[in-house]
Formats: C-alpha cells, sequence, structure tokens
RNA sequence: GCGCCUGUAGCUCAGCUGGAUAGAGCAACUGCCUUCUAAGCAGUGGGUCAGGAGUUCGAAUCUCUUCAGGCGCGCCA
C-alpha cells in the first residue's frame, strides 16, 4: 500500500515541473509511513511539507491537490490534510485487517524482507583475549552482534560471525607462565608474580594438564626478579621458557585451547554461534615473507605509506585523519599488535565480503581511524568498515556495581549472569538499550516479577495467548479460519493490535538499517502493552461464537509477531509462565 | 590539552536522517481478581528536553558555545 502510495507521489511531484534532482532529494527527505495514531488514520505522508519547504511553495495548497490526485485512485477509505499540511490515509477495512492472514500464512517468516540484497556482510565481535572467562562487559558485545547478525540475515544480508582470537601475544604468554607457576607453587614457595593471573580457572587448567609432561626443570625457577610488576612478569617468562622451551609450548597450546573451548561453551549457552574463529597466529610472523602479516606490511612499504624511521616501520595513518603516525614494526623487529590488525583486516577485504562490521568496547574508540587508514593505504575504502562500539555495562546487584577485572581474579562472569538469570532475560537486558550508551544492568530487576520487568511483561503476552488458545481448544475445537466479524467491521476491538502488528516489517528494517537491536525491544512492549490491555477489558471465550473466531485469529498473528521478535534478538518465547 | 560517548519527569530510560499535544515503566495517590494467568488493567499528579545563542514555517532532534559525567589518547594487547 504504501509503495502504491509512493508512486503516486512521484508522479505528482513530476506534475509540478521540477528537474529530476530536486524531486529525488524530495523523496529522500520525507517519508511515509504508519501512522502512529489510529485515530488520525493508517498511513500518513509528510512529502508537501518537504516539497514546500524546497520550493517555496504552500504546503497546504500541495497537500489539497496530492489528496485529490490520490482520491481519484478510489483505493482508500478517506485521505485528510492535517496540521501543517500531513496528509493522512484510511484504507479500506479489508485491506487493514488483511495483515492478519498475511502474518498467519508467512509465520516465521513474517519481518523477513530482502533489502539487504544478498550484502555479503562479516561480523567480527567479541574477540576476548583468550586469558580468561569471559565477563559480563563481554556478554554485551556478544549479545549485540549476535542480535545485529540475526536481524540482518533476516532482512536478506548473508552474514558470517566470526571471533578473532588474539593468540599470538604477550597475554598468552602471561597465561601460560601462571598456569606453570600454579603447577610448580609447592616447589616454589607459593611464588606468584602481581601481574600474572590469579583466577580459579588457572589452576583448573594446570590440573587438566598430562602428568606426562615434563615440569621439574621449572623448579629451577630463579628466586628473584624486578621490583617493577611489567618487568617482573617477562622476566618470568622468559626465564621459563629458557628452562623447558618444549614443555612450556606444549602447556601454552594446551592452556589456549583449554580457555577457547570454555569461551565457546559459555557463548553457546547463550545461544551465540560463530560460524569462524580466527586465530592470530594464522596470520603469521613478519620473519615469514609470504606470511599476511609480511605480504601487508610489504605492500603498504611499496605504495609508499609505510617508511622506516628510526629503526621502526611505521604508517602514515593521516589519511584518515589519525593524529599521529603509527608503528607497524618495532625497533627489534617484532610486529605490532597494529600490524596483526591491519593483515588481519586486509585478509577480510581479501575474502571478498561487501560490507565488514567491527563490534569493539568503547575503549577503543581511538584505534578506529588508524585502522580506516590501514584500509585506505591497501586501496579499500574505509567506508566497507563499519565500527560500532558498545558500551561498558554496569552490573548493579543490590543496587551495588558488582566488579569485572580479569587479573585480580575475582570478578562476575558472564556464565555467572547465566546461570542467575538465563540467558534470554541477560540478552534481553543487554539489548534493552541502544549498544553506545552507559548500561545499568540492575539483576534485581531481571529477576523481579513486576511491570517493571519488560523480559517478563512480553513473555507474559505471548504466553497468555498460547493459554487462551489452549483454553479455547479444550471448550470446543470446531474454530472457523475466518475473521469474519473483525473483516465486516462487527468487532472492532482488536483494531489497536491489528494496526500494531502492520509496524513490524518496518520496525525489523528500520532495526536492521540503524543496526539497532534496542528498537524491537520498545516495539514488543508496546505491541505487548496493548495486547494486555485488550485482555483485560474483554473476556474473550464469553463472546459469541463469530467473535471467539475472528479474535483467536488476530491473537494467533500477535503471538507470531512477539515470537519472531524475540527470536530475531536470539531469545526463545516462553509458551507458560 | 585533543578525540569519542552521554545529559529528557524524583528514579531507569524511549523518542534524535527536523514535523502534529515530548512518551513509557518505577516511585506517590485512586480504583479493578466467585469468569480465559493480577508477572495484569484503568486513572490522577509530575517537564526550563543541562544552560545560552543560531538555522527554519517548524528544534528534544541540526550548528556553535558553556557547564557536568564517562571513556580513550604506548615501538601494550
Amino acid at each position: 500500500m504504501i509503495d502504491i502510495i509512493n508512486r503516486e507521489i512521484k508522479k505528482f511531484l513530476s506534475s509540478i515541473e521540477r528537474d529530476e534532482e530536486e524531486i529525488n532529494l524530495v523523496i529522500n527527505k520525507s517519508s511515509t509511513s504508519i501512522l502512529d495514531d489510529l485515530n488520525k488514520g493508517h498511513l500518513t505522508t509528510n512529502i508537501c511539507m518537504v516539497a514546500a519547504s524546497l520550493f517555496k511553495l504552500n504546503p497546504k495548497d500541495l497537500a489539497n491537490s496530492l489528496k485529490n490526485q490520490l482520491d481519484n485512485l478510489n483505493l482508500f477509505e478517506n485521505i485528510d490534510v492535517a496540521g501543517p499540511g500531513f496528509i493522512n490515509i484510511s484504507v479500506s477495512r479489508k485491506d487493514f485487517v488483511s495483515i492478519i492472514k498475511l502474518i498467519n500464512d508467512k509465520k516465521n517468516s513474517f519481518g523477513a524482507s530482502n533489502i539487504g540484497n544478498k550484502k555479503k556482510i562479516q561480523i567480527e565481535f567479541v574477540s576476548a583475549n583468550p586469558t580468561g572467562p569471559l565477563h559480563v562487559g563481554h556478554g554485551r558485545g556478544a549479545a549485540y552482534g549476535d542480535a545485529i547478525g540475526r536481524i540482518l540475515e533476516s532482512t536478506g544480508s548473508i552474514v558470517e560471525k566470526e571471533y578473532y582470537v588474539n593468540d599470538a601475544g604477550r597475554q598468552i604468554d602471561i597465561l601460560t607462565a601462571s598456569v606453570i607457576l600454579k603447577l610448580i607453587k609447592n616447589d616454589i614457595g607459593e611464588y606468584f608474580p602481581q601481574n600474572a593471573y590469579k583466577g580459579k580457572y588457572v589452576e583448573e587448567i594446570s590440573k587438566k594438564l598430562d602428568q606426562k609432561i615434563d615440569i621439574d626443570e621449572f623448579k629451577k625457577l630463579n628466586n628473584s626478579f624486578s621490583d617493577d610488576p611489567e618487568e617482573e612478569i617477562d622476566e618470568v617468562i622468559n626465564n621459563l621458557q629458557e628452562l623447558n622451551s618444549d614443555s612450556w609450548n606444549t602447556i601454552k597450546s594446551f592452556s589456549l585451547r583449554k580457555i577457547v573451548s570454555s569461551i565457546e561453551d559459555d557463548l553457546k549457552l547463550f545461544n551465540v554461534n560463530f560460524d569462524k574463529w580466527f586465530y592470530e597466529s594464522s596470520l603469521g610472523v613478519i620473519e615469514n615473507t609470504s606470511s599476511d602479516i609480511a605480504s601487508a606490511v610489504n605492500k603498504l612499504k611499496k605504495n609508499g605509506h609505510a617508511y622506516e624511521k628510526d629503526k621502526a616501520i611505521w604508517l602514515n595513518t593521516e589519511i584518515s585523519g589519525d593524529d599521529k603516525h603509527r608503528v607497524l614494526i618495532r625497533d627489534n623487529g617484532k610486529a605490532t599488535y597494529f600490524a596483526s590488525d591491519v593483515a588481519y583486516h586486509k585478509n577480510k577485504v581479501d575474502r571478498g565480503f561487501d560490507q565488514l562490521i567491527n563490534i569493539w568496547g568503547a575503549d577503543h574508540h581511538g584505534y578506529i581511524k588508524r585502522i580506516e587508514a590501514s584500509l585506505e593505504c591497501l586501496g579499500t575504502s574505509k567506508n566497507k568498515l563499519i565500527v560500532k562500539l558498545v558500551q561498558f555495562a554496569n552490573i548493579l546487584k543490590g543496587g551495588k556495581k558488582v566488579k569485572m577485572s580479569t587479573r585480580s581474579g575475582e570478578f562476575y562472569t558472564l556464565k555467572n549472569l547465566i546461570d542467575d538469570i538465563g540467558s534470554d532475560a541477560a540478552r534481553f537486558y543487554y539489548l534493552s538499550k541502544q549498544a553506545d550508551q552507559h548500561l545499568d544492568f540492575d539483576l534485581d530487576l531481571a529477576k523481579s516479577d513486576s511491570k517493571e520487568n519488560i523480559f517478563y511483561y512480553i513473555q507474559y503476552a505471548h504466553a497468555r495467548i498460547i493459554s487462551l488458545e489452549d483454553k479455547a481448544n479444550q471448550n470446543s475445537s470446531n474454530f472457523k479460519k475466518a475473521i469474519t466479524s473483525i473483516e465486516s467491521g462487527d468487532y472492532l476491538k482488536c483494531d489497536k493490535l491489528i494496526h500494531e502488528i502492520t509496524k513490524y516489517p518496518h520496525i525489523i528494517n528500520k532495526a536492521a538499517l540503524s543496526l539497532q537491536p534496542h528498537i524491537i525491544i520498545y516495539y514488543l512492549r508496546d505491541l505487548s502493552q496493548l495486547f494486555h490491555s485488550f485482555y483485560n477489558d474483554n473476556h474473550v471465550l464469553s463472546e459469541k461464537k463469530e467473535n471467539v473466531d475472528s479474535i483467536l485469529i488476530c491473537l494467533s498473528a500477535v503471538k507470531q509477531v512477539i515470537s519472531n521478535g524475540l527470536n530475531v534478538l536470539g531469545i526463545s518465547p516462553m509458551q507458560k509462565m
């Protein structure tokens, strides 16, 4: 219906003799949409006001001529010119209620579209260092990345979800050292460097190690190290590596494997599944000229964006407005983390994605410009990459912030959260606020049984409809599959609900285009609120037979929309509460 | 100092590619369960959209500026 109106608007605009460019501008700046308030009609367009301001015409005059043109189509029930120049349109009753049948026919696929045009999109998210369990901060990135993946997929994009495993850096050496120190703790008097990982999981990994690994050499660990915590941990790492490099490597890869698989397990519990786990180490080392990392750096050197200064290799990142040049290869010959990341992004581009989406913690925002610069330097538009920042989440328990630092070892993990309130509620609350804004995640609220707990409020609507259907089936099983009394206009009390479910596909499209899952949550709350209100005002099963038939079919569409909305967020609708 | 995010009701937040009277929930106060799930519904009160200036027929929304809060500014990862 909106398409028809838009076509007429185009015709209308061409009739006022303006060049095509101007007309397109008007079309882009205006919008034809579903009216918020059903009392005003079903659809609305602000086109006349936009055109009036651009063409210096009177908006009401424009609106009246457009109204006449639309009237002549004989398609609509009623057309009003309202306020400063809105055109509000009411469609026929038959068209208005047709959405019910459409939803019940399309079922799970209602709301799906092809606006994504089969674009190949890669989303990289979570990508937490594999040095410990995921904490609640990572959970937000996981929920967000996975949700936009689902939304984009349902709107016709081809999505690949990827986790980048930082397995090549110093952090893994610290982890390895931590595990070894736990192994030999009885021989070295419980010595433990300040900067080593102290969490319980470290000891658990050490206990799972194969007994046959030779650890005797490690017991000869020096007994004095630097007072500086950073230097201390490096000295310990070097010392351990020298004592037995074979065992070191074995323990290192074992620890990494254990951590990655526990991260994977936690994410599965959270209903997040990655298509690919990409290891930083697979980019190779700079010394190997055929490695990804060497070829990326060489390409940058060749095309003049990278240069040598003070024995280091620098990249000129000013192309994207970065404020200083960045080091790729240190003066000691080792590649920086940035160099790996440049190579990684080159690798992604080479894999042929149309769009890359990175979801990063907000503390990485300073990093965006240099990565964009590296893409430009490698001959790829920086527009190929979208970086979405996820702000921190504070977890509140009893009104107090819950700590989450990895080093100290004591922290509230994502797993703890899932055990506490369940994966669905956790995902829901993570998604309930725009990702790039601070979130206070109140655990007491997530468990509470009031209307303030929107998660249950929405689930309750879904469960109530199912329960109503069950009751109806017990009473009598021969329901007509027809909405006769709603269509005829005999029964009007579902109209607000019908109007609301009409909006759903637009909501999904909006969420997809803006990468904002929270839009769906607020929509579902509004829909649920309309349902609860309807449910309280009307005792469905005591209505006369034709009405009951109609209402049940309508509510089944409402149920379907709630279910689709939750599913696209990775949340399972509840059948019973 | 520079950069990014934020400031909307007492509290937690929607609304932001400019559009109709700025919305929810909580908290406060009133009502509604011998009938389909009260984790529900209906109602009342509550606003300098942080302050100021500008652009516009029209600004919570765009621009500039001030103030306040969070985060980031390594040859760390």
